[in-house]
DNA sequence: AATCTCTGTGTACACTGTACACAACGATTA
DNA sequence: TAATCGTTGTGTACAGTGTACACAGAGATT
């Protein structure tokens, strides 16, 4: 990787202005020349499919161009480099949800735990979103759209646009964190082909003299309840907690309004 | 990178009992041959002090190794592959909290919150947290103890075993959630040299159109509002959200108890 | 028909993790 | 003391990465 990182300070947002224009549309298609044989939507599409399949590890420029039959520079005629494809792949990704009718009977509470699920089920779909560092929020019209309908399940009911916006990003850090760990431990137990039982057996011939020398309590005691191998259900559990402690100030906020 | 996945597989897990034998201690060492000029702990720090300094990106073997002025493969007689080192980095940093007092003063909020808290400052300190896949949670003796210090903390309130994790681990989630797109924003702000205000001021340039066409009708309220500008603390906000909706739950159990 | 622009691609370079072979060292053994 | 043998440190090599650059060919414009 010779990409030299101060490359992105000297040319004063060029680039990012690059992922836009692909991002927004509003290239100018030329006239002259050949008729391109690919597009920006079938590489994008052929990424998302690579990345789905084998991880983010396995999504390289030459593998992409194998998969669509050209070779690996010809994608850079579509696309500038492999991070501006990222971050097309990402907001693709956040189109995929915006088909359905997105207005959810209910209150606030079960209009935020719709959007929720939402995001969870996408970073089941597509678990290489949670490795990718995400340069920017919000760079695409698409994620830029979840973000409003998201914002919308907490409009007009007393809180101030700070606050909005606030409970939107709780929720979904709690959601982004749990599917980052939750995921990787599947990915591992697929992997190694170490199931959770095997798992706990291995670690437990090391941690055991920890454990009878006092140390650990608190995971001991979790531990021989049975917790770490039940099938209690943290999304859940959490999505519910997130969604109360913001109940807690829309109630205040409710209060003081009346 | 030739690193084949599945053989991971047919090892049977010994790669994963490497890395426990290396971060619980118990590798006999050996009599015959020279002394060995590193250690696995200066291996480990050198690591972290380049991850913490230039980032996951710049941490290569090679750069390691030059940085204790030792051949590239030096390292593999104290390691036996990059990801255990990463493991074992992990675990280290985990190891740097441990030292303090971890008695605070209060109820089980003042406690989960300090632990909040710490692992906030925790990421702050070494971003490259963030972006590493744990294979397994909770792999070494460090972030084990890290663990059962944060469960000690709601011990004996009314919560099941199985709560009481579920309280830490949202709490976590929500930390690491909001961590990782803090800290990318911080990061990419840096890297590209874009301010926050320069950066709305590109993205409007393309969101405009979506703007006055009527979509993004939250996203312009709230934007209008300044909220994406000001100094709101998400953090701060989200911390206290969260503890609130596990105060609802242990209010209703202590409830119940009564 | 000539020109000019755009597409597609092969080659090359600086990187990566790490398998393997081998020299030098030092404690144990004969 | 001399031979043995496991251990440390290392150089080389290989398969992989992103992508800069040069160049062949196509196709619309002049």
């Amino acid at each position: 990787m010779p990409r030299d990182e101060t490359a992105d300070r000297a040319d004063g947002g060029a680039a990012v202005r690059r992922s836009l224009q692909l991002m927004w549309g509003g290239a100018p298609e030329p006239t002259r020349g050949p008729k391109p044989g690919l597009s920006v939507a079938t590489i994008v599409r052929a990424a998302i499919d690579l990345a789905d399949a084998e991880g983010l590890v396995a999504l390289s420029m030459r593998r992409i161009a194998a998969a669509l039959g050209v070779g690996a520079m010809s994608l850079y005629r579509y696309v500038p480099g492999k991070s501006e494809l990222v971050d097309l792949m990402v907001d693709e990704v956040y189109s995929e949800d915006l088909g359905s009718d997105d207005t959810v009977a209910g209150g606030w509470r079960e209009r935020l735990e719709a959007c929720g699920r939402q995001e969870w089920a996408l970073y089941l779909r597509h678990p290489w979103m949670l490795q990718i560092a995400q340069g920017r929020p919000m760079l695409g019209p698409n994620s830029m759209r979840s973000t409003d309908i998201a914002l919308r399940a907490v409009d007009e009911i007393g809180l101030t646009e700070e606050e909005m916006l606030g409970a939107v990003v709780v929720l979904s850090s709690f959601v982004a964190g749990l599917a980052k760990t939750t995921i990787e431990a599947m990915q591992a137990a697929d992997r190694t082909g170490i199931s959770d039982e095997e798992w706990w057996e291995i670690q437990s011939e090391y941690v055991g003299p920890a454990v009878v020398a006092g140390e650990l309590p608190m995971l001991t005691k979790v531990g021989e309840a049975g917790a770490f191998n039940s099938m209690f259900d943290h999304f859940e559990f959490g999505l519910q907690r997130v969604l109360d402690g913001l109940g807690v100030l829309i109630e205040r906020r409710q209060g003081d309004a009346e």
